[in-house]
DNA sequence: CTGAAAGCGCTTACAG
DNA sequence: CTGAAAGCGCTTACAG
């Protein structure tokens, strides 16, 4: 231990040394490249433990001259969320030019199964990796199985296809989403009873249902006095989510609570600013934006249910690469958190 | 473009060719080791430009032999979430010692200025980055300073020291986390009126004072039916907390919240429940730990403000390996959130 | 089943 | 001010 400090890094070589073979053998053993002599694959062990051999992750990705041809698969024309995510994978990307990493973007419908599926197969075989912003859908699962077949490494993103042969999923548990947002409207009404209406943008997407999912079985469980009005459908889409939410403002007297699930977030404050009763209605949105940033801080929005695209850009490149190179990723760095902002706690 | 990549990776070696000169040159002006005569340097320039060359920074690290060693200065029997932090710290440079990082942990009394500092100036000169939990005090400065001024890089962590000549602080805006609290608590009451007790570890505690100046910034704001009591010192300390929650409780009849600035979270849940008002008290106290996070599913504790120890280990690694390397960090990456948890999003 | 040797793309003395 | 050459610690054909 001492000895290994003073002279520097063991090194492969002196593992080879003490083991009596050559530094091909010990890699061979390291890697379980190749049929070694039970012998000297029991010697090689021994120098390893014994010199306490960490091999030089650096050296070793120079030499096997890997390169990471990564793709990502968005939605096109996708919301302020989907925007900002893009801008993070490029520039995650640039970042990692330095590491032979490059990304390419592919922008597809991701909501028509068809589409998406022909999208998949057209860039299967020509990738080390694919991250897609999944639709849970049996050709959707059938095309990622394709590409998997064909040597690449696959990752849903923001949105899962949990039966597919996906490697991971770099995304939040929507159902604790969900939970998280009654608990904090819950909460805030303090006992006030009344309707709550929610808003999302298809419940045909898997993550505005497992949200809604969890949204209800929190208020159905703990808030007796609030009830549920049921989810209307705004596409994300701002316009129609304003008018769907003047509309509930308008007919329901006794509206406390707005949950919107998905995007559209700034019609509905419009609606709500329009309608004079803003502050008496607590309002939970998700993902955190200009729009909800300045929402908070006004005091038009109350809190804010969010993921960091940021986060979710780098983790999916960093567990492509550890696929990539059969390598382990620490589990608690690539766990994606459901976030919670308020007006004080905003980056 | 498309030249490069058909043709692999472009390589110092491309470079120098098409500038005409040498890899020692191309590489003088890279790294700006040496003057090189104008002309050159502009010929290398160009033809980086013209490849749209990015150096490997793999085969950089390797050929430069850096190793990184790091000592992180804790405090000697620490809280929970030291300990944890601790527990990150020696995990994440396991992760890291094939890529040449070690990290020494030297436990010290960092409430004691003259220990702190005495501990800072013996590993002064020995390493390459200095991670501390600091306190803010001139000695404690003036040790940083001269730490830094023997080559070595400095962060703080956790606690800050602002005037010191550290280059970087890794930890949560404090103040941020009382208004956080502050915010929540008040939204939880919703409209209720009574007192709110604090406990903190001691005012003199940089973070705690800190979290109790947001804190109390956005009572006397936004609350005007809460006042605060004065806040009482717990020095961290379960038993010590406890009673001193339990007199609060016992002397104030109005008590409708207690908020806990530091540590001895469960002291103070042994005193709300004994006094059977638990559930009319929120409570609102920081860190994520087996305690606080059996509490939130409990209902003990109603919200917990909270900082990511793994995410600071990390993190103060990488910020220390850039600052060695002279590269840039990821801005964003590098940010400790201010973290909310509920029971709803534990992790 | 094993080893000698070349090579990955940089950096670093050293000589000029 | 500049370049030829060795070296960082691995991996990879290739020959045996």
């Amino acid at each position: 231990m001492i000895q290994a400090r003073l002279m520097g890094r063991v090194t492969i070589e002196d593992v080879a040394e003490r083991a009596g073979v050559s530094v091909a053998t010990v890699d061979r053993v390291l890697n379980s490249r190749a049929t070694v002599r039970p012998r000297n694959a029991a010697r090689v062990e021994a120098a390893i433990r014994a010199l306490n051999y960490q091999p030089d992750r650096l050296a070793a990705r120079l030499a096997r001259q890997r390169s990471y041809r990564f793709c990502f698969v968005l939605p096109r024309g996708g919301n302020i969320f989907m925007r900002d995510l893009a801008t993070e994978i490029e520039s995650h990307a640039r970042h990692l030019a330095g590491e032979r990493v490059s990304a390419d973007i592919l922008y597809t419908d991701i909501f028509d199964p068809e589409a998406l599926s022909a999208s998949l197969l057209s860039v299967s075989g020509k990738y080390d990796g694919v991250a897609l912003v999944a639709l849970d859908h049996p050709r959707v699962r059938e095309a990622i199985q394709h590409i998997a077949s064909h040597g690449a490494e696959v990752v849903t993103l923001v949105s899962d296809a949990p039966g597919a042969a996906r490697s991971h999923f770099v995304g939040i548990e929507n159902a604790a989403a969900g939970r998280t947002a009654a608990t904090l409207l819950g909460r805030y009404l303090g006992g006030r009873r009344g309707k709550i209406g929610i808003i999302a943008g298809s419940l045909a997407l898997r993550d505005h249902a497992e949200r809604h999912f969890g949204f209800a079985q929190v208020i159905a469980a703990e808030y007796r006095d609030l009830s549920l009005l049921p989810v209307q459908e705004g596409r994300d889409n701002p316009e129609r989510s304003m008018e769907l939410a003047a509309g509930m403002i308008a007919r329901e007297g006794d509206l406390v609570g707005i949950y919107n699930i998905g995007a559209g977030t700034e019609g509905i404050i419009e609606a709500l600013q329009s309608s004079g009763r803003s502050r008496d209605i607590v309002f939970v949105a998700h993902e955190l934006n200009e729009i909800t940033r300045h929402a908070l801080l006004d005091g038009a929005v109350d809190v804010v249910i969010a993921q960091d695209p940021g986060h979710e850009a780098r983790s999916a490149m960093r567990v492509l690469m550890a696929r990539c190179d059969k390598a382990a990723i620490i589990a608690a760095q690539e766990r994606i958190s459901v976030d919670i902002f308020v007006k004080d706690n905003l980056p």
